[in-house]
DNA sequence: AACAATTTCAACCGCAGCGAG
DNA sequence: GCTCGCTGCGGTTGAAATTGT
């Protein structure tokens, strides 16, 4: 019989997020919720899968996302987390707020491989790499001990990555009690990074039938309520609910008066013409900046910018941690 | 300036795991 | 215990960007 596809595949679309999908889904989400990935890109008016659409959201337009490239301070993480837990990125990625699996495994394989060779370890064993290995990495020429006559980069990493599976195979069970129960060699221990339970991170609703002035929201916030599910393998499956459950965000932004309207803002250029990532040609604003909600910094502006004559624009200098080189989007306050 | 080679990373694919019935 | 449907994960791909010649 073979399984159902994910999606009916049958005139959806593939490939890069337009602007305009960007925004009817993080309209959708931000408003809704997304109660089931399936059903939302019916729901939303998309054409897109909802394994596509929740691909999107969790490596892309996520609030809480951080942008840019790792600090070291996070790259030493990932290569001790790497030692411990193998591939297993999403769980590495648990360890790092407002990053993705995706970005931590693309870094992974394009930045600190590279730079682990380079220092003599091997990225797999997170051992010193033997005297012949090493001196071929200086070389710049990679053989394998198993001579493989003339293999691809590709296959040899696919070589790499069955033997590393084989490996993790093995030990991952004492992997998993090692991490449980004790912290690693260099002193790292991962227990140590506190992960949130559920409860600790929805918005206090009942609070909110009170009075609060802007300070109150955003100190509120900031203390606890939102925060990094960091990845879908965090302690709840829904990556929205868990950080600003959808209708509760939008009663918030009810209660504050704003009409989540979003505005869609070059990150280089907030008030002129715009060039989109696809390189087509807007005179309106229509590209988006990414916010900076992992520490509201953005919230907090347009909840007290006066600045801005009611139109609420990215926080620049605030937002640039997280935006880099992404556009990010902005709200409209009524 | 033009082209080739290499690198980067967003997006896709297939499978595993899990809960519901 | 089995099947089904959904979600999440890890591996892979390929277009775009960057670098080298």
């Amino acid at each position: 019989m073979g399984r159902q596809p994910c999606c009916d595949k049958v005139g959806l679309k593939k490939g890069p997020w337009t602007i305009e999908e960007d925004k009817k889904l993080i309209n959708f989400i931000l408003t809704n919720g997304h109660c089931c990935w399936r059903a939302l890109p019916k729901l939303s008016g998309l054409l897109r899968c909802g394994k596509s659409c929740r691909l999107r959201w969790i490596n892309y337009l996520r609030p809480d996302l951080k942008r840019g490239l790792l600090s070291e301070y996070e790259e030493q993480m990932v290569i001790d987390l790497h030692a411990q837990l193998g591939n297993r990125w999403s769980k590495i990625a648990s360890h790092l707020p407002g990053r993705t699996d995706n970005e931590i495994k693309n870094h992974w394989n394009t930045h600190i491989k590279k730079k682990l060779k380079k220092l003599g370890i091997d990225p797999l064993t997170h051992k010193p790499l033997s005297e012949e290995e090493a001196s071929q990495q200086a070389q710049g020429r990679k053989k394998s001990l198993v001579p493989h006559d003339d293999k691809s980069p590709k296959q040899d990493q696919e070589d790499k990555q069955t033997k590393d599976k084989q490996d993790q195979h093995h030990t991952e069970k004492d992997l998993e009690k090692n991490i449980m129960t004790s912290a690693s060699s260099d002193g790292f221990c991962i227990d140590e990074v506190p992960l949130l339970s559920p409860h600790e991170i929805l918005i206090d609703i009942s609070s909110s039938q009170h009075h609060h002035t802007n300070d109150d929201y955003v100190n509120n916030i900031n203390t606890s309520k939102f925060t990094s599910p960091s990845s879908s393998s965090s302690s709840t499956s829904s990556c929205v609910s868990s950080v600003v459950p959808g209708d509760e965000f939008s009663k918030f932004l009810d209660e504050m008066e704003i009409n989540l309207d979003l505005k869609w803002l070059s990150s280089d250029d907030s008030s002129g013409e715009h060039i989109s990532k696809d390189g087509k040609f807007n005179n309106t604003v229509d590209t988006m900046d990414l916010w900076d909600i992992n520490d509201l910094n953005s919230l907090d502006i347009f909840l007290n910018d006066d600045d801005h004559d009611g139109a609420f624009v990215g926080n620049g200098n605030g937002c640039s941690r997280m935006v880099l080189d992404q556009d990010s989007w902005t709200f409209d306050l009524l």
